[in-house]
RNA sequence: GUACGAUUAGCUCAGUUGGUAGAGCGUCCGCUUGACUCGCGGAAGGUCAGAAGUUCGAAUCUUCUAUCGUACACCA
């Protein structure tokens, strides 16, 4: 037994070491754990992306709770034989980074416009690569088995492509557009923000009920008097009685020095109910107004500036802010006699959720995405719905769920998506603010848009081949297309009607001509024929049949015959500078051969051909199956000027489960892991984010994003209030880590958990698993100490009495089991604690010591076979909660107690 | 206002299709028991928020009420 044994344990002295050896064993690469024969290559794939967290600071225990989920369904789901991928990412999260060091700036009297754009930006980026070290050392303390290799950025170059070939492609299909309407402004945060980044606050306000003028028909109310001197109309509901002479009618009347013009009309909106029944129409400045405005065609009147400033009015008004402002006109209104209703009341306002300041509705000139036209949607393949047939974003996002496409837990969360969808509006996505994805549109002199061209780079097998046929490999070779061949190219041709290819380009091989050739004709296209674009020279290989296990490369390379890796990789790079030479952003289709185009993909991606092909192998493409590289030719113009603003954070949030895996390009990891199988995340964003990658993703992908959403609830402190700075009750997961271990941090975050429901959680909950991590520990001493010399058999035909214990345990396996795979984590936590400390040590090994001294050695060893076996069945179902102490105590068990000797991250998830 | 959720032992929560109320922590009493004092043995503690109903039987199903919470909508 090994002497650590002989101390308590100490996750001090243990955690990073085992996280190091987690990190260097590459496991948790599914890639890598595929080529290491610990996953089989046609497993079911998992897959998860990282709710990437903002990179404004550092991670709460909300997180923590985020990263504990998360890992234990990629660990359970590792264990259980799927190839098992978890994507880390961050977020940089516009205007929260912005503000975060706009007012770290402060403190040293700097202002951002003091800087200009560039320094500015360099700043924040400072801050936010520094903000992306904490968190990432976080995650790893934590003990996440993520995929460090895929680590992404949402603002990153891979991700700005993706984001850029989104705007353009909505763009081109008329969803994204361009209009002046009115907006949420936050003149704190002197930007646009969209609705769901407005929160209402309640607060004590004055309601006045007047006139216009005395001579003014109807009164009207308002707790805002300063905004009336934008007012444009009254409007009444069509059928009140009190108000039916007035419809219609213009009025014009002087109301605090401004000269108005009034028209009244008639509009269901109205509440004849509610004050006096008639409201003052202010479309510049009220959201619902502004609706009511453009039904009645009112004009619209800014009298309010992005500083939330009068620009209009008397004495006392103009200039002045509008609080101010408000105070004056009501002495106007009270001083004229105008007043006949004053009353106290509690109202809502809408305030910003980053900054806090209060929204003042103004009508600018933004982008916008269109939720309502309907588009053929690209690639639809999304289960029941026709991919001929128009659909609006709205209808998709709604089917997608209510079909079951993806699923959402808990159930009631569905309610709630769709309410939202239902009362979607138009989503605006431009920001006036510098740190993001500045928008990809310049504008010419005359102020038209001019947006990047998107060229589409096509790379297609050639069709079947007599070597094809006969199993052989071709290489340089030169055999011919078979008749199969030539029809798979005019199938292709035909699938190909309609797209906008300008040329084929091919290799000289016979195969690969002749396909470019019949889709040529059938196109009416040109052909040219580019050497470079030859399959590899196999070599003596030329000829031979395929080999059983390697890909043709790896087989050629190791024959030393024929073409090197070097050699290849530089005939790759030359055909990727006479592709960036060519001068033209027409789309082209490249006809050529599966390993080649590989080597094409991974010189154009600036990934050494040795990484590339460890990482994914080869394409392993079927006849005339096509791969995509995206190329955005960017305006070089120099008279042209881009676009100032920049794009809501939640757009590139939007594509993250697959702009993390590549996309817009061809990737494996888009065809093995995307969709991804669960989203797991905070209710809290549902409609930021869930709801921006349905409608993202269906749109771009034609697929959803995830088949199943599961939603976990607040962390909340131990008296169950929010965790808040403002009441410093938040407690950084590192002190937690330090004082008791990631592991009991971990089993606390995750009992009393369910989807949807929050949780609270004290010192007294994680210290109580602190002590059941050293419960495990002496459980484990003795059970080595009284089995160590004894070797493991597997089929050992146990004494009755354990053959009992073991039936126990296989229902208690079957029963946990099957609720890992119902995502109830906190139930299975509950009974693996409660089935270890309760059944196994204060039962089992406590008559094992009678056992162990008596002279019964049949009964002997069959207790210590069953404890061997028991020891690693609770390490093995332990694991994806305490991955830690389990992985430590698996790797001091001697070897003869094994089946083999992986890592126990690696071991199969026990059957039985 | 609308919707959703919660209400079970002092605290935090389980309770799967209705079949005699469970766990952890805490509390109290005892124990220097050869794995473990980060421990062991034992005990107390609940009209399952309230009311009505369905049922042979309700924490569980239905209706209503109360309290708390969340989201959405906000009316000038």
């Amino acid at each position: 037994m090994h002497e650590k044994f002989l101390q308590p344990y100490n996750p001090k002295d243990t955690e990073d070491r085992i996280y190091t050896l987690w990190e260097e064993s590459g496991m948790f690469n599914p890639d890598h754990a595929v080529r290491m024969g610990v996953t089989d290559p046609k497993a079911e794939a998992f897959s998860i992306v990282l709710p990437p967290p903002n990179v404004t600071g550092q991670l709460h225990l909300g997180h923590a709770g985020m990263l504990t989920i998360e890992d234990i369904m990629v660990r359970f789901h590792r264990m259980d034989g799927k190839k098992t991928l978890w994507i880390p990412g961050t977020d940089h999260a516009a205007i929260a980074t912005q503000s975060k060091v706009e007012k770290l700036l402060a403190k040293d009297n700097i202002r951002r416009h003091d800087l200009g754009r560039d320094a500015f930006l360099e700043h924040v980026q400072a801050f936010a690569h520094a903000s992306q070290e904490t968190i990432l050392h976080q995650v790893k303390k934590m003990g996440a088995s993520i995929d460090w290799s895929r680590l992404a950025f949402t603002l990153d170059d891979e991700r700005e492509k993706a984001v850029h070939t989104a705007f353009i492609r909505m763009y081109h299909d008329g969803l994204i557009y361009q209009k002046e309407r009115i907006v949420n402004w936050d003149p704190k945060g002197q930007t646009v923000i969209s609705d769901d980044e407005v929160v209402h606050e309640e607060r004590a306000g004055m309601m006045y009920t007047f006139k216009y003028s005395a001579d003014f028909p109807i009164a009207i109310a308002t707790t805002r008097p300063e905004t009336k001197l934008g007012d444009t109309g009254v409007a009444v509901h069509p059928n009140d009685p009190r108000y039916q002479a007035y419809i219609g009618k213009t009025y014009t009347c002087t109301f605090a020095g401004q000269e108005l013009e009034i028209r009244i009309v008639a509009d269901e909106a109205v509440d004849p109910e509610f004050g006096t029944g008639a409201v003052g129409l202010t479309p510049a400045h009220s959201m619902t107004d502004w609706e009511i405005a453009e039904r009645h065609d009112l004009p619209m009147k800014k009298v309010i500036n992005e500083y939330a400033k009068m620009t209009v009015g008397m004495e006392g008004v103009l200039g002045q802010k509008t609080t101010v402002a408000r105070e004056a006109i009501v002495a106007w209104i009270r001083e004229q006699g105008l007043l006949e209703k004053e009353e106290s009341i509690t109202q809502n306002i809408s305030t910003a959720e980053r900054t806090g300041g209060i929204i003042e509705p103004l009508p600018k000139m933004q982008w916008w995405i269109d939720t309502e036209k309907k588009i053929i949607i690209p690639h639809n393949t999304i289960p029941g719905l026709d991919p001929q047939t128009p659909y609006s974003l709205k209808e998709v996002m709604l089917h997608v769920v209510q079909s079951g496409a993806t699923n959402i837990l808990p159930d009631r969360f569905e309610k709630v998506y769709y309410h939202w969808i239902e009362k979607l509006r138009p989503w605006n996505i431009s920001r006036q603010i510098w740190y993001g994805h500045r928008i990809p549109v310049w504008y010419t002199k005359e102020g038209a848009p001019v947006l990047p061209k998107e060229q589409k780079l096509v790379f297609m097998r050639h069709g079947q081949s007599e070597y094809n046929v006969a199993g052989k490999i071709q290489g340089q070779y030169n055999a011919p297309l078979t008749e199969t061949g030539r029809e798979q190219a005019r199938t292709a041709a035909a699938s190909l009607v309609g797209t906008s290819f300008s040329k084929i380009i091919c290799s000289d091989l016979d195969r690969a001509h002749e396909t470019a050739n019949i889709i040529a004709k059938e196109l009416g296209l040109s052909v040219e024929v580019w050497p470079e674009l030859r399959e590899i020279d196999a070599g003596t290989l030329s000829g031979a049949p395929h080999h059983e296990t390697l890909d043709t490369l790896a087989y050629v390379i190791q024959s030393g015959t024929g073409e090197t890796l070097a050699e290849l990789e530089a005939r790759a790079r030359i055909v990727v500078e006479k592709i960036k030479n060519m001068n033209t952003s027409e789309d082209i289709l490249f006809v050529g051969h599966s390993t080649f185009t590989s080597l094409v993909f991974a010189v154009w991606h600036n990934i050494p051909a040795q990484d590339f092909l460890a990482k994914h192998g080869v394409w392993e493409l079927s006849h005339t199956e096509t791969e995509q590289i995206i190329r955005l030719h960017y305006p070089t113009d120099e008279t042209l000027t881009q676009d100032e603003d920049t794009l809501d954070t939640w757009f590139s949030s939007g594509l993250w489960t697959f702009s993390t895996m590549g996309w817009p390009d061809s990737s494996q990891d888009l065809k093995e892991f995307h969709p991804t199988s669960v989203l797991e995340t905070g209710y809290d964003i549902i409609f930021f984010w869930v709801a921006r990658m349905i409608l993202m993703t269906t749109y771009l992908l034609g697929t959803v994003p995830f088949k199943t959403v599961y939603f976990h609830g607040l962390v909340r402190d131990e008296q169950g209030r929010k965790i808040s700075k403002s009441l410093g009750n938040n407690i950084d997961p590192l002190e937690l880590i330090n004082d008791y271990g990631a592991d009991a941090v971990r089993m606390a975050l995750i009992i009393g958990t369910g989807p949807g429901q929050d949780s609270k959680i004290g010192e007294n909950k994680i210290k109580a698993y602190k002590k059941f991590a050293n419960k495990l520990w002496n459980i484990s001493r003795f059970i080595l100490e009284q089995t160590h010399e004894v070797a493991y058999i597997p089929d050992y035909t146990y004494h009755a009495d354990d053959q009992k214990l073991l039936d126990a345990q296989r229902a208690l396996i079957t029963e946990i089991t099957e609720e890992m795979r119902n995502y109830k984590y906190y139930l299975v936590g509950e009974k693996l604690y409660h089935y270890m400390w309760h059944t196994l040590a204060d039962d089992i090994i406590e008559d094992s010591k009678a056992i162990f001294a008596a002279d019964d050695t049949q009964k002997k060893l069959s207790r210590q076979q069953f404890l061997i076996h028991t020891l690693s069945t609770c390490l093995k179902t332990l694991h994806p909660f305490m991955p830690y102490i389990t992985e430590e105590i698996w790797q001091l068990i001697p070897d003869h107690h094994k089946d083999n000797s992986h890592m126990l991250m690696v071991q199969a998830w026990p059957q039985k």
